[in-house]
DNA sequence: AAGTGTGAACCCCTTCACAGCA
DNA sequence: TGCTGTGAAGGGGTTCACACTT
């Protein structure tokens, strides 16, 4: 298992290394790459060895290796569909940006409370009743959830989610959700965050070094 | 200077207290602030002390004083308005969220390329032309910035808002951002966070005792 | 000469555990 | 008795520093 910092590292070295690809270049240095990404040689050379990957010193990571590397370990195709639930403005947005074009992962199907905006979208996804939540799920096999609904109703849908096998949930409600031990849930609390920079930005304080 | 994970819990912490007052709650104990803000009692002793808070061992921490001192140590009004650049879906919905009827945080004006959702906006938040940047912000002396716009023109943007004394961004494009050492960055970069999720659902991990 | 791989040191945050107090 | 305040221990990720390789 790797650390949680490294997963985020890999994942943004991940989309350096496609760009390099696309550039044609076809090895890296530990330094050149962490330049990219906003980490440092160490901390790359460190997490390429936890992933199990070698480089030479002489010419550095072959960026197809490392690409390949990094995507055997936190790629995996049954996760890279979700469901989105609520169609407000913030759940437009994720199915817009997911909808169809993006490179690696999928809305597969959308749900709301409203019937005005069910079966309303742009065909682009599939919109359903909240009711049809058990029945799609189980259909697809879906296991990642994003929750973009009022924080009065997050947690009864959570419930509802866990049963049904899903294991993944980005959270957007201000309020932390109770999950099962198996769950992995991740807030994403714009306030929240808003109110941390807001802090370290009177302070003046230097952010991490990565991230 | 607090820990960014302090920061981070005090703010919910903050969120559970305003709760608690409404229910008129007067006190709380350690372990019951701990279970409803999702940390633990050590956690919210250690949080509160770093504060210069103290409570007493009979009736554990007066609600009225802690929600006190909480904000006096992370908020700061003249960080209380941002603006938000780019209005497509995700400004849209980052300005509604925030426009008008948000306790403590306002968007305090919006901006876009594209001329036609500049001054199409619902009559929250005045919206302009990206040209009225340095304008708008010289005037308002606003230094939140949150950006929600592709990410090929965010470091363009960014490096207009550095020398206009902005100190403290919220990046939603999937771009590291290259920032002077007195400004705050933060990513928000819904695609790595749902990377992340998949990793970590994968392998089943239970989420950070935190949060 | 320059870069990788990695043990070990380091740092920082979290958790323990207990003295002190109501 | 039960909870707070906090020194000290613990744990985990980051950085150093250097042997090894080309």
């Amino acid at each position: 298992m790797l650390p949680e910092p490294t997963v985020e590292r890999l994942s943004r070295y991940r989309r350096v290394l496609r760009d390099l690809h696309e550039q044609g270049q076809t090895h890296v240095f530990s330094h050149d790459l962490a330049e990219l990404a906003h980490s440092n040689p160490a901390q790359v050379r460190r997490d390429v060895m936890l992933i199990g990957h070698t480089g030479s010193p002489a010419k550095g990571y072959r960026v197809k290796d490392l690409r390949k590397a990094i995507a055997k370990v936190i790629e995996d195709p049954s996760l890279n569909r979700a469901i989105v639930v609520g169609l407000g403005n913030l759940g437009r947005a994720v199915v817009d940006y997911f909808g169809n074009h993006h490179p690696r992962f999928t809305v597969a199907a959308a749900f709301d409370v409203d019937p005005e905006k069910v079966g309303s979208d742009n065909g682009v996804v599939p919109a359903y009743d909240m009711e049809k939540l058990e029945e799609v799920i189980e259909e697809t096999g879906i296991k990642i959830a994003i929750l973009t609904i009022p924080a009065a109703a997050t947690q009864a849908v959570a419930d509802r989610l866990y049963p049904l096998g899903v294991t993944g949930i980005v959270n957007f409600a201000p309020v932390p959700l109770k999950a099962p031990k198996n769950v992995f849930v991740e807030q994403v609390d714009i306030a929240a965050t808003w109110e941390k920079v807001a802090y370290f930005a009177r302070r003046r304080r230097t952010p991490r070094k990565n991230s």
